[in-house]
DNA sequence: GAGAGGATTTGACCCACGTCAATGCCGGCT
DNA sequence: AGCCGGCATTGACGTGGGTCAAATCCTCTC
């Protein structure tokens, strides 16, 4: 099962604004004092509803993680005892069934939120794709400091309710749609969000392996590829080395996507 | 597509401790004064955080509302201005597609909470499958009753992260579980419910018709069917009158559930 | 309690996608 | 540069579940 681009940096990454821009002078002493003030990827995260004094307590009980591609983050029945946030790289999230069969649930990127477990044990495994960096929250002191900071709960409410609507689009292309729709709206969120995120749509980067879009998508490794070249000998993609897409023609993928 | 029961009350919901109790004289006093002390379901809700002073908060800006079967609740799309609490039946979510391929994404009943929208739009829409009973809630005047009540707006919290688990569970099932391991998976989902709602779980109701089962579980109405005879023949359920079944072998059930 | 109309079940057949099996390709290592 | 190993692609074929169609079976209604 599995197993993705081998150690290789996420090819995603590489355009974002990272260590050079992080390291500029004026931020610098911003950031000694309290690092998520300089964080890349604040705007994209839940942490942009807060102020710097708050986003300074934040900083006081984070740490930042970097991981080399396909380290496990955290497992399935876990005790929950971190939080995450993604700045960096891909992160899929997966539930296993006893005979190995595998549903990735979710892709995250940098900006993205990982580990709102019930009760306290995670109720899914996750696992670096590429190279990974994560800021880490010790559960406990999130939970407490939630209750000074009524804004971030209230935006933890507000980003598990477009998970759960995230969550429906899925329940629909996995239980109604056909392969090609849904490699077509695969492709079609992932540049929305690479476009969230500030980086190119449309020479669009797959971090991922075929293994891994097939169980997103509930499909084969052999439909995902026999798809993708149906798509291509239709002049509506085209496979770039390097794990690339261009989405020559979009409006023609998108109205695949919604059921054309 | 779709139709159940056609206008009879839902089975399952007869066995609640309904109208003689909630009428004790004991309980008439307090429910005048706010209702919401009186409610049959509030263990099971969200409002199970709240003390009598808060109840009384929240009883001033609900109302509730009896829909008959097959009454749309809300609609996808539009603006989400209200909140609802199950209080009896079923209700079901669901999407469609351009070309009305349908997805249901979840059977709410007693005690589940429904409109959490992203935005300002539901993202989803809503219909009740037998008779409904719902609590009622101004959007806005909630939001800025949630100010007041952090306790509640944890609990949201908590409830939105179940869904999301429970959202996960579906996928895994849409994307990797025969038909079999669907229904069954199905039939014990339903069990639990019913169980943790302090409903019959073994003569089990399912107020959904044949079409919804299909359509939450992505597949067809006859493909249900055959299922549904084939677990018969096999001799790990009873199909009953009325809508219910039996879970004649649970622990074969289970195991089918569970990819055995 | 007889009739009507929809829901459910059953049957026959088909096809999109899965399975099994090569083969091709690309990146990394020596 | 050339070998090696894992991913991706392609091909041939099988099948679970979809489609189309025809009985039954409920359950309201009158």
């Amino acid at each position: 099962m599995s197993a993705s681009g081998s150690g290789r940096p996420v090819d995603g990454e590489r355009r974002m604004p990272a260590d050079g821009e992080r390291r500029k002078p004026a931020d610098a002493t911003i950031a000694d004092i309290h690092p998520c003030s300089a964080c890349d990827v604040r705007q994209l995260s839940v942490c942009n509803v807060l102020d710097a004094p708050e986003l300074k307590r934040l900083a006081e009980i984070v740490s930042t993680v970097t991981l080399p591609a396909h380290r496990t983050v955290l497992h399935e029945g876990d005790p929950a005892d971190h939080l995450y946030n993604v700045t960096g790289g891909c992160v899929k999230l997966y539930k296993l069934l006893a005979d190995g069969r595998r549903q990735i649930t979710g892709f995250l990127f940098a900006g993205d939120f990982l580990g709102l477990a019930l009760e306290d044990r995670y109720a899914y495994s996750a696992e670096a794709v590429g190279e990974v960096t994560l800021c880490r929250f010790p559960r406990r002191r999130l939970e407490r400091l939630l209750d000074d900071l009524p804004k971030l709960e209230k935006r933890l409410l507000g980003n598990a309710s477009n998970e759960l609507a995230a969550a429906q689009d899925q329940m629909i292309l996995l239980g109604r749609k056909t392969a090609r729709e849904k490699i077509a709206s695969f492709l079609i969120n992932l540049a929305a969000r690479a476009e969230r995120r500030g980086q190119s749509a449309d020479p669009l980067a797959l971090p991922m392996s075929r293994t891994d879009i097939a169980d997103y998508l509930g499909l084969t490794t052999e439909t995902v590829s026999r798809t993708f070249t149906q798509l291509k000998t239709r002049r509506v993609i085209t496979l770039l080395p390097g794990g690339m897409v261009a989405l020559t023609d979009r409006l023609a993928i998108e109205e695949l996507a919604s059921g054309g």
